[in-house]
DNA sequence: TGTTATTGCGCAATCGATTGTGCAATAGTA
DNA sequence: TACTATTGCACAATCGATTGCGCAATAACA
């Protein structure tokens, strides 16, 4: 069914039906008997006019690129989902792509989506390379959760710095000295700055960072598991152990449980981005709690800004701790 | 850019154009010379072909809409990653939306995705109503997860009354005869199917089913929680808890814990559909494991079978039980 | 009645790519 | 040389909706 069938079946035009559809009776005076009979058939006929030639003629296509590392990630979904829910409420659509943390997928995605002419992209990027993500000249696009350095492209991210040193801060308030941190992918913003707060929060305490190792390189469950049997294996064990993600910290907890070792009379754990069932777990798991929702929204509200013509701001929103059981107290009393 | 700038800048046809970068130039006889002047120019370009018109022009989007209940519910979010990496695959992109378990926005994003013309769609529908996954008479469509028992509309699911009877009867194994089970949404195919399992596995071992509870109305951790504290409010407690997905798993998880109890000592627990952490929590939660990439993948077969106009087969893939600490023997010896 | 204003709607171009058909120019053959 | 076959490419219509402009028909007014 087209505007063209729907006209010939009430003899007038193409042009009246579609601006009786598009609510530009009064603007092109379209009499309300006409105008009526146009809604009565359309609504008869359960018409939608065909989107893909609105936008072929509008050069608009009410659609955004969500492009994510790992929608597996319930960080990831979580977001997804805010996102999804923010950008529906402004009639826009979400194509979705799942990078699996590869710079050339993402690279492929970001053409497949500037192709198909989005109106704005999402990017929580690898975070390797930018120089595809500048591709889009024309196409607004915000960077969530990772940014680029010394870039100009917007991004909004939890303040990853303030989060890993207020963690960080509270593992030395509970005696621990010796801490290593399980990192993810290496390269990302998000892992730089995570590990940068640890460590500034070490020195800013006098801590001596001989024992501080910071080891891994990926945000998946494997990386955690392997990196903390390598640390299992130095005679000299770390009190704590800092997981850069919610992933990386159940890799970390099963290495433990599995040599023997108990959280957190063996070794404090405390895991960057908090989940539901953290709380749960055995022990409960300490965490830096992210502002998801707050991330999405936030996302959401600046892409368009962009299309809206204004400049953006970038944000860095604060996380919060929450301490549990998982975090031990080894101070001498 | 489009085809016709790069056509005048060869001084030659968009028609020219087009059948070179549609690898169309042996058929129309393009000559070799030709051919390659028009793939340079593109590439130095870095032109790609508006796949709006083309899409119009075509009739084909090679677009998929997937429709989710949750896509926060990590059984959702992997079963998302697998369709969207099956779907690259084979050069489909992919619209989704989260309906939020709510029949209306389901409605509503059936609408949307037919206007959009997608080539077909993946739904997991919330599974009151299923009229509205009727209008798409062209487009082709495979449920995923739920289905509708006498409608026609094809459907991959997990064999949830195999898993759930296999799930019961380990329960029954290991001495439990006061059993309650909290279930999800009640309309849906794949709670109803879960409790006829729990049901028929407690008739074929002749018990007395007048303590087995069924309780709960909705896939959410609070109804675990909600539906868990009635139950400890009854002075004889269950001896198990069925819980018939991972969300309601953890309301029943708090819930047990805050009233003091536990599990198993107390209350033996064991939930439909495995996560990741189930084997780290307090204590290690039995589950019935889905096949979720069998779903996904043999969704995606499925509806390109249909796109091929083929025929389509229902499959109902069988889950796995794996068995934990959260599940106590009370046999007495 | 003659003139101007207003009402109601349609013509045809446009968005960018694809494609059936056809027409020169060149090559091949007798 | 004359005629046919082949090569190489372009014309123009098409997909379905939108919109600037214009033209009748009717209304309003002098």
């Amino acid at each position: 069914m087209t505007i063209k069938e729907l006209a010939n079946e009430l003899n007038i035009s193409t042009t009246t039906v579609s601006r009786v559809l598009t609510g530009q009776e009064k603007k092109y005076r379209i009499s309300a008997k006409t105008a009526q009979k146009v809604k009565d058939l359309a609504k008869t006929h359960q018409f939608a006019p065909n989107q893909i030639a609105r936008n072929l003629r509008l050069q608009k296509t009410n659609t955004i690129g969500l492009i994510i590392p790992d929608i597996s990630n319930p960080f990831f979904a979580n977001l997804a989902r805010t996102i999804e829910v923010a950008l529906r409420k402004r009639n826009k659509m979400v194509l979705l792509c799942d990078t699996k943390d590869d710079t050339a997928v993402e690279e492929e995605s970001i053409g497949l989506l500037l192709a198909r002419k989005v109106d704005g992209l999402l990017v929580a990027p690898v975070g390797e390379k930018w120089e595809h993500l500048e591709k889009s000249n024309t196409t607004p696009i915000v960077l969530i959760d990772r940014y680029f350095e010394d870039k100009k492209i917007p991004y909004i991210t939890t303040d990853n710095y303030a989060g890993s040193y207020e963690a960080t801060s509270y593992l030395i308030s509970k005696g621990h000295q010796r801490i290593a941190c399980v990192q993810g992918r290496i390269n990302t913003s998000a892992n730089k700055n995570r590990v940068e707060g640890f460590q500034r929060a070490l020195r800013d305490h006098q801590i001596n960072t001989t024992h501080t190792l910071v080891l891994g390189d990926d945000y998946s469950v494997e990386n955690g598991y392997r990196s903390t049997k390598i640390l299992l294996e130095n005679p000299e064990l770390p009190t704590a152990i800092f997981a850069l993600n919610n992933q990386i910290a159940l890799g970390v907890m099963k290495a433990i449980n599995e040599a023997g070792l108990h959280i957190p009379e063996n070794i404090s754990l405390l895991s960057f981005d908090e989940q539901p069932y953290f709380e749960l777990l055995s022990p409960p798991l300490s965490a830096i709690k992210q502002p998801m929702e707050g991330i999405g929204i936030t996302a959401v509200e600046t892409l368009f800004e962009l299309l809206e013509g204004k400049r953006a701001t970038n944000s860095r929103l604060k996380p919060t701790l929450i301490p549990r059981a998982s975090v031990k107290s080894i101070l001498k009393p």
